[in-house]
DNA sequence: CATACCGGGCGGTTTAATGC
DNA sequence: GCATTAAACCGCCCGGTATG
């Protein structure tokens, strides 16, 4: 999702829910690039909940799944909509936060964040003295004032430097060393006490592909979670041959499915890697289910906009 | 030789901090 | 106080290397 299309979406999801009420639609919403899919999902909601007394929007509110509340048959339903254009939906891939697991008391006790773990390892200082080895930037970088501005622009600079061995190894030296940094993180949180039921529920969130920063944090800890779970419902629209497909998932089966068969959760660390691994325990064998990447997202590792970037190991199994 | 694994990468918006 | 700028945050896409 680029751009605009946050908002886009949620201007659709408006639209599913004006039709469920049967108000009437705007030419703007008529030119919504996912009108159909609207349209199409509004259709499947009406044939699966015949008696709904009430639709609301929830929109960009954190404390509750899904982005649409039904009543039917005096129940409350959520319901939330992934759309997309190509014929299979990817599956739950995110880039979170760079704080998550310790924001989210994954762990007991007063926990370092990967962040604060960086600032007492001076990271920004070491990574300034290795871009300064080089000395020919040009002018227009040298009289950058701000320091993060000036440092990423050093490193830019350098990667865009495509022979100059120089500029190669400095990149490759901040690489290795913000390497280390990141192991040595994990070495520290691997000694920590884990928060089972947390990290369950981190699982649960992720798999249902709530991913910001607010959203997390005010979840996770809700104490009705997984009841409330049990009522969403999650539709997907795909493409195929211009014609928009749905497929109706009912978001609790599935979870109740995965934690029914784990009845632990645990964090492994595997050895010399940067990441570490959400796993599901049953008979004392640990299933890994999601990999959670320490990773810089832009320019070049160390530099800039840390993250953790998440990939389902399930999609396969 | 295709595919999976393990990261690596980009272009943007929103919110907070700072300068005037 | 307001305007500007920096920092934080957001979601999707790409590719080298090992492996079967």
């Amino acid at each position: 999702m680029g751009k605009y299309e946050r908002q886009l979406i949620e201007d659709t999801e408006k639209i599913i829910v004006k039709i469920l009420n049967s108000e009437p639609l705007t030419s703007n919403d008529k030119k919504n690039r996912w009108f159909n899919h609207a349209v199409q999902i509004a259709k499947q909601i009406n044939r699966d909940f015949p008696n709904i007394s009430s639709v609301k929007h929830l929109g960009n509110r954190y404390d509750n799944t899904g982005d649409i509340l039904i009543i039917s048959n005096s129940k409350g339903i959520f319901i939330e909509v992934k759309m997309s254009e190509t014929k299979l939906g990817v599956g739950t891939k995110a880039n979170i936060s760079q704080d998550a697991l310790t924001e989210n008391h994954l762990f007991i006790g007063k926990i370092k964040s990967w962040s604060t773990w960086r600032e007492e390892k001076n990271h920004n200082k070491w990574v300034k003295a290795s871009l300064n080895k080089f000395n020919r930037y040009p002018q227009r970088i040298l009289k950058i004032g701000n320091s993060t501005t000036q440092r990423e622009e050093k490193a830019r600079y350098l990667r865009g430097l495509k022979r100059n061995r120089k500029s190669k190894d400095i990149l490759k030296n901040i690489h290795n060393r913000d390497r280390k940094e990141k192991l040595d993180y994990f070495k520290y949180l691997s000694v920590q006490k884990q928060d089972r039921e947390m990290i369950k529920r981190f699982f649960v969130l992720i798999t249902l592909g709530i991913h910001t920063k607010e959203a997390l944090t005010d979840l996770i800890k809700k104490k009705d979670l997984f009841r409330e779970v049990q009522n969403l419902y999650i539709y997907y629209t795909n493409c195929r041959k211009g014609k928009v497909i749905i497929k109706k998932e009912n978001a609790g089966k599935r979870i109740n499915r995965i934690i029914g068969k784990y009845p632990k959760f645990e964090i492994i660390f595997p050895k010399g890697l940067t990441h570490c691994k959400i796993a599901g325990i049953k008979d004392n064998i640990s299933k890994p289910l999601l990999q959670v990447v320490l990773h810089w997202k832009n320019i070049a590792q160390g530099i800039k906009t840390p993250c953790l970037n998440i990939f389902d190991l399930t999609v396969n199994s």
